[in-house]
DNA sequence: GTCTATAGATCGATAGAC
DNA sequence: GTCTATCGATCTATAGAC
């Protein structure tokens, strides 16, 4: 499994990279914070981003679109025991955002101009996220113009729960929101099972 | 009313520094992108800021704090007909945040650690804003802890629906959301009216 | 109070030794 | 493939002419 290693390990650096970007954003985050954050000096960031920073950044949505992807996409897409996917999601969710201590870098990402660059991936991000929990929930029987617009609900409300557990230092807004979008989800798979 | 100016009008470069931070983040925004959005040279923003970049943000905060104050919060916290002030704080909220096409500067300050020198104004604007639209919903015989409840959802909700309007490139599914949130908070005035 | 010029630091990125 | 040294550009902030 491990054999076929294409080049080398940039794969290794991108937690590391991705955390610093999520600290200080795509124009906060300087190559010396990158270098110090991965133990790399800037020669071997180079070596295996030759883009710089926009490289890493790529390399990271890409890593974090994969992640979202077989943990969270994927279950809700295939579609076997909706109200399950639908619990996994925000276990896994308030678990990978810690809470809403972490940013999610895709979101911050569209806040400002310097995040034009990735703005596809950024756009595919959520519109795929809002699009499988769409899916999930249809195949839970609820009616499709409803389902878009819980999903549309639920998405947009764990960004909004981020943004404001940051602001107010305080977690448990956090759980309270996401606990209640589930809870909001869960009733609706109910109410058409 | 125009008389006691305390010293000069570096009130009325505060929109035009409002709007650079919005765009560019406050890492993003530089001395020469704010220079050229004011039409002030560099000499002229530190004869108005001494503090720099700081204190132009810090003075941008205060005068948006105030524009709330007058516009959202002081309405809601006046409590004289719950529904038309709730109905009033989502427009001039769609309006103010041109459908989610305009970032909230307090909000996306808290996502990074640029914005840490003014997390406590960040975090009173927040707090202001749930706790005022929590006292106005119980005004209208909500009861409180379900009038917190939708407070914090509804003022969470709007910020998810700038992040994924922005992601989007999508201002309709701003005003959906924000529909929504609209909808909730008058059918529970309704529902204890 | 306005501007231009520029200092001093730091930026992203490259070169080259090992 | 790793590092250090360093480039030119750009950054914040200041100095000083007007």
């Amino acid at each position: 499994m491990s054999s076929k290693r294409v080049l080398t390990d940039r794969e290794s650096a991108l937690p590391a990279l991705a955390e610093a970007f999520r600290e200080h954003g795509f124009e906060g985050a300087t190559l010396a914070s990158l270098s110090k954050a991965t133990g790399l000096g800037k020669g071997s960031l180079y070596n295996f981003f030759p883009g710089g920073k926009e490289e890493m950044m790529e390399a990271v949505l890409e890593n974090i679109d994969g992640w979202f992807a077989n943990a969270i996409f994927q279950p809700l897409e295939q579609g076997v025991d909706p109200a399950a996917a639908v619990t996994a999601m925000f276990d896994d969710v308030t678990e990978y955002f810690r809470s809403g201590r972490r940013v999610c870098v895709v979101g911050s990402l569209g806040l400002n101009s310097a995040g034009e660059a990735f703005s596809a991936r950024v756009k595919d991000y959520f519109a795929r996220w809002i699009s499988a929990l769409a899916h999930c929930l249809e195949v839970g029987r609820v009616p499709p113009a409803l389902a878009l617009d819980l999903a549309e609900e639920a998405v947009s409300g764990i960004q909004g729960a981020i943004v404001l557990a940051r602001a107010l230092g305080d977690d448990a807004s956090f759980r309270r929101i996401v606990r209640r979008h589930q809870t909001a989800l869960l009733d609706a798979l109910n109410r058409y099972a």
